[in-house]
DNA sequence: GTGAAAGCGCTAACAT
DNA sequence: ATGTTAGCGCTTTCAC
């Protein structure tokens, strides 16, 4: 079962068609100089005609190299995790090596699963974009601190190498955005105490709303899922709380929060102004239309890759801690001038055949 | 470089600790019955000591197993896919094995490289969620139709096994469902004629749309990509064709089409009925509020990996054809009854703190 | 510059 | 029921 044609072409076969040993191959294959170009030439040819691929797993086997990398994250269907998947796959088979996408949960259970069986398959490393409580795990079953990038959320141990945003920044500026928009009862749906990126979010709300004297701040733990953004959001509207803006940890709660909005007619901003965290694309689609923090996904996912493969070439290994700026990127959902600014309401003009709607 | 360290405990480790041969260990690890309990527990005592894990590297090399599949996506930052992705995962990871998640875009070339180097590390099997020109390719790259399920696009070659849905019956529901609200002139964007799943989709709605003696179809062919909606969408529009209806062939060049009527503040389903396929977690949320043809993202997914493992398991190999039932998803974009609909527009009764408006 | 041979860690006959 | 042994396809000394 499972075993494949014993035709396979080895490496032996391609020595005998060539005329030459297999340690020569062997040479010619990994690009090695001490081979006279006739020889490489007729070794070539042979590989060539018999189309001949080498086994990475025999070479795994003596070499201990995989160039396989795992990527952890925490909920895949969150949209933010595929754009990050996205440039670190490309970024990767530039440089030959595979990825695969690990779904955590934030459980350590999961963690430990996929770590211990992928150490069994001869991962070489791993691109962590969602530590949390499995933070030691992860070392402790890599136990090398070189074969591990920690992105998106920071870790608590900094002999690690990690390529973050400036969460607080990112914070800092939001949340003084919507103070300067007049906004004083500013609501924050946080990120579990475990995510180092949802802390540092927090620290940077509650800095910027001490800043003004009477700001009035709302802060709750959450998930990081749209359900706890509906849930949150529903508890505060029906507390009557008197919020006028809400920020919620990422993009995903902030749709959750969103839903309820909606459900209950509320405009945004007029009546609550809304912003996430992460600037996914669909934050920026005009149907969703929210003011988000842009993380620069793509140039995170490059450059933990780079430090990554950096890390597994050298031999000698120094702890990178690599800090991007954020972007705020304002949308309707908090750029409004106090009149609704939600789409169909402010519909004034109309387009092509369209009847038209007129504010009271 | 990479080399990792030597220490690995093997299973001759476990072995000589156990007082056994490594033939025992093996048999232990593979749970074979011909073990007396007593020697069992021994090795397995020294398996935890040791904290042995065996490498499947060194097993794929003999057995020609590594339990490694791949995913082909065209483009993971479509939700669809992410769904897909997880749930073939989990039903993967139940029985041992790993998932690779490759993005083709839709290109030959790209799905060449992804399967040669995967090739390369022994992949078992893959799933092709998204077929087109590359059919042949895959076919004759892998060799063996055993290892290769195609989801969600059907293949042209019916010698292969495939998981889809119902794409022809679901676009004749959702098209009746139009014309039924009294739409005539109904717009199609197609997908790329590569795309089988597409091209149902289309000769569905051409076949209800052909049993209404008045109803008028306007087509397009385009890409399965948000710009693609919209661009088609605006194309229409400038040309005030009079369409009051418009059929994306997924959510994703939905939400492009969607941008669109949006920015020109046309109302939905008012002016502009739309609708999508595949059942997205975004099309089903007040945000987006699409109706959808809903494709049964997590059964297609377990079905896929659950068929694509008894071939692998089985020596005499017939082909099979699933097709899943779809289901209309009725939602904001086209259940209107004629007034506006769109969520702030309707705005009458207010939640908490609401401005109320009035339409006219 | 090229070849011969010893493994990498495991499985699967074949012995016992 | 357990041990012995020959590879799986490749890399890598070490000779020549």
């Amino acid at each position: 079962m499972g075993r494949r044609p014993s035709s396979r072409v080895t490496i032996v076969d391609v020595a005998s068609a060539a005329g030459v040993s297999v340690s020569t191959v062997s040479r010619v294959i990994r690009e090695h100089v001490d081979v006279r170009s006739v020889t490489r030439t007729k070794v070539q040819a042979a590989i060539e005609t018999l189309r001949y691929r080498p086994s990475s797993i025999a070479r795994a086997l003596v070499s201990g190299e995989t160039r396989l990398l795992a990527l952890l994250v925490s909920d895949i269907t969150n949209p933010f995790y595929p754009q990050l998947a996205k440039s670190i796959e490309q970024e990767a088979a530039k440089a030959g090596y595979t990825v695969v996408i690990c779904n955590t949960g934030d459980r350590i259970a999961e963690t430990q699963r996929h770590l211990t069986r992928l150490l069994g398959q001869g991962l070489d490393g791993v691109i962590h974009a969602a530590v949390g409580r499995d933070e030691a795990c992860v070392l402790s079953i890599l136990g090398d601190h070189r074969r591990v990038i920690f992105i998106n959320r920071p870790p608590v141990d900094d002999s690690v190498s990690c390529v973050v945003s400036d969460n607080f920044g990112g914070a800092v500026d939001l949340t003084r955005h919507l103070l300067s928009r007049g906004h004083r009862r500013i609501g924050f749906i946080g990120g579990p105490s475990f995510a180092r990126n949802a802390t540092d979010r927090l620290r940077g709300f509650k800095q910027a709303m001490s800043e003004v004297t009477d700001a009035v701040p709302f802060m709750v733990t959450a998930e990081f899922s749209k359900n706890s953004g509906t849930r949150v959001l529903k508890k505060w509207l029906d507390d009557d709380c008197g919020l006028t803006a809400v920020i919620a940890i990422n993009d995903q709660v902030a749709l959750g929060a969103m839903e309820v909005l909606i459900r209950r007619n509320l405009r945004m901003p007029a009546d609550v102004a809304l912003a996430g965290f992460d600037g996914t694309a669909i934050a920026a689609s005009p149907v969703m239309g929210l003011t988000s923090v842009d993380q620069h996904i793509d140039e995170i996912g490059r450059r933990a890759v780079l430090l990554l493969l950096k890390q597994l070439g050298s031999e000698r290994f120094v702890a990178t801690r690599q800090v991007l700026p954020t972007k705020l990127l304002l949308r309707h959902s908090t750029e409004g001038d106090g009149r609704p600014r939600t789409r169909p309401a402010r519909a004034k003009t109309g387009g092509a055949r369209a009847t038209r709607d007129v504010e009271p």
